[in-house]
DNA sequence: GGTTTAATGCTACTTAAGTAGTTTTACCTC
DNA sequence: GAGGTAAAACTACTTAAGTAGCATTAAACC
């Protein structure tokens, strides 16, 4: 949801980070797949250079408030998407969560990255400014390899998503996201499992409508049990079939 | 197109490189965004560890047989795509040409990427092995940041896709496709104009009857002169209009 | 120049996504 | 427990993508 339904950028909390070796900003930042087995003194010298911010529920922001400051998730979900002005409808590209950063494109020269955020409840992080994230990566080669395995990853899945909404139909597509997104041991969703049919729709490049509409049938074929917000899988085979259009 | 429609892998020519600083190995490596301002002892030691491909037009090829290689594309045309099975149905990803290079994705450990390859016309390449272009990456590691930004624009480019999957109909595809490679001097298109409908079709993730029946509406409509596998833009305006839906 | 082949053009039909609404249900708050 | 709200469920309708098949045209090759 794009302000001014969702609450403004301005709603944010930006605070210094405690010093020490125990922080949370170090213990985010050395515990962290890019600045991981890098010595202390290092480790503490760039986490002072981050500041925490917190971000309430539902705070829309975009890529002209943040291309200028690269960001270190610490706990909640962000959305990452796009939207179409006519129609207003969303196409969500990534759920960040813990310990994933943005954006990398911006911190590439010369690419531009127009793109929206929206934190699906309180969302924690750290940030630092872009250029302060490149002189590391002059410094710090090793930065660089790391940042493109994230970023290979992320082509991959951007891939998967063109792909999918190339190949697959509207059932085929739910299927998929749900059998990404399960936890085989208790046949429920993990990350997403809360989410509206709305925000289910905005993952799979539908409505809400349409998304409702397969869920219903998915029920009356004994597939899914549906409660308010859970989902829950009852025949994994039928699914697996529905994944590749029967 | 798939073997055994197409001309298998096998019918491939490799030749070592001839030596010397001035050899089509040496300049295509001098003149690559990968090894620009190399010392010239280095782009040389570099140069020698590369060989000479040369597919045929229409020869097939993917992931598995190519993936402890790198290669850099010196002519012709590279369509890298991906297939339906069930369908038969090809989306074409990216259309590699001169100073191109793939398969960066398969370059960053445990990253696999399933994909397959088609030369359109006959396609001459430079290759090396995966292991010697990863040796390359520790020595040299401004390497790492140049496939970062060659990377980044492929993500750009495939989250256009998905978007653009997600967003528009086949006529704004169509439209978006067609002004994202026009020459705005010739109002002729560049690189795709001598394509059939059907490899238009897999670049905008549709079929060739549906393609085919919005070119004779654009045609109708003033928008387009086409010729056999030519197109020329006759009414700007419009197809802007077009390219996002009216 | 005649024959083969591939690309394009065209028609009728089917199917599913999307649109626009209304109704029902569950949840939260007072 | 009543009232308000937001999500989910449902219905009827419209539109466009895709399917299937055939006709026509242009190019390629003996």
């Amino acid at each position: 949801m794009l302000p001014p339904a969702g609450l403004s950028f301005s709603n944010c909390v930006i605070m210094k980070l405690k010093g020490g070796a125990n922080g949370i900003g170090y213990n985010t930042i050395s515990n962290n797949i890019l600045f991981k087995d890098f010595d202390q003194n290092i480790l503490s010298d760039i986490a002072s250079n981050f500041v925490e911010e917190t971000w309430p529920a539902h705070t829309c922001s975009n890529c002209s408030n943040l291309k200028y400051k690269f960001h270190i998730i610490i706990s909640g979900r962000l959305k990452v998407f796009q939207t179409d002005k006519e129609t207003g409808r969303e196409f969500t590209l990534f759920l960040l969560i813990q310990n994933q950063f943005f954006d990398v494109i911006s911190l590439v020269d010369n690419c531009n990255h127009k793109i929206y955020y929206e934190s699906l409840e309180e969302v924690k992080m750290l940030s630092t400014p872009t250029i302060t994230m490149r002189k590391w990566l002059k410094m710090y080669p090793r930065l660089n390899e790391r940042l493109l395995t994230y970023i290979s990853q992320q082509l991959l899945s951007v891939e998967d998503y063109a792909v999918n909404h190339t190949f697959f139909d509207i059932p085929a597509r739910l299927a998929r996201l749900i059998l990404k997104n399960l936890n085989h041991t208790s046949q429920k969703l993990e990350y997403i499992n809360d989410l509206s049919n709305e925000e289910i729709a905005n993952l799979i490049g539908s409505i809400r409508a349409i998304v409702n509409r397969h869920f219903q049938d998915f029920k009356k074929e004994g597939i899914l049990k549906i409660g308010r917000k859970e989902v829950e899988v009852i025949n994994l085979p039928l699914l697996l079939k529905k994944a590749t259009n029967q």
